[in-house]
DNA sequence: CTCTCACATCATCACCCGCTGATACCAGCG
DNA sequence: CGCTGGTATCAGCGGGTGATGATGTGAGAG
């Protein structure tokens, strides 16, 4: 299909919350305890947000000792890009693609 | 801040009917009468999904007689994907930056 | 071994939000 | 003018989802 965005991806980034931390691991690895410190919200709160993050394929786990580190992975943000990318190019040439009114 | 993405057309976008109105228009210009044929919703339904584009910033109406004409604004889904560029960009210089555990 | 801490899972609740039906509005046409 | 068709707005309902508390698990420290 032409030019079409992945809902899911877009679904789950849709949450402020989970926007923050993506924007945070986009920055450095972290653990839960960290983002619990910069989120401000609550652990169980953050790990369902994470749960989700990773069920969607944006981030991975690596488990160090008792802490779990999270990373984001770069190739979901770059086919983001990439589809928005084809979108608004589609866009700028749609203009003059008026359907005909009914 | 760095590399922050607008969480409010993250949001919006992650509907995804709205997604698909807005990959729709990536295609051509199309009136309310249009999208309902195409996406099988409701009038009334789209009128709203509609609204929240508009006041969104991702599309323009332009009035065609007693028809609306919706038109994506191409310079939204630029800045989508340059600031998802940016992102799995920081993102991939990010696997080293691990904070110290605590 | 036991205790503590980091993290995940589960169950529950409340609230937001998308869907729907009714209705109002506006533009053309007779 | 009134009538018809296209569109927007409004009120209300119901389900999905994010937030919270209690609890389970597993790894390290002592």
């Amino acid at each position: 299909m032409l030019t079409s965005v992945d809902p899911d991806v877009i679904r789950v980034l849709g949450d402020p919350l989970r926007l923050q931390i993506v924007t945070l691991l986009a920055r450095e690895t972290l653990c839960t305890t960290h983002l619990v410190e910069e989120t401000g919200a609550k652990q169980t709160n953050l790990s369902n947000h994470m749960k989700v993050l990773r069920e969607a394929g944006i981030v991975e786990t690596e488990p160090c000792g008792r802490f779990t580190y999270y990373k984001l992975k770069p190739e979901v943000l770059t086919g983001l890009s990439e589809q928005f990318a084809a979108l608004a190019a589609s866009a700028r040439t749609a203009a003059e693609n008026k359907r005909a009114c009914p």
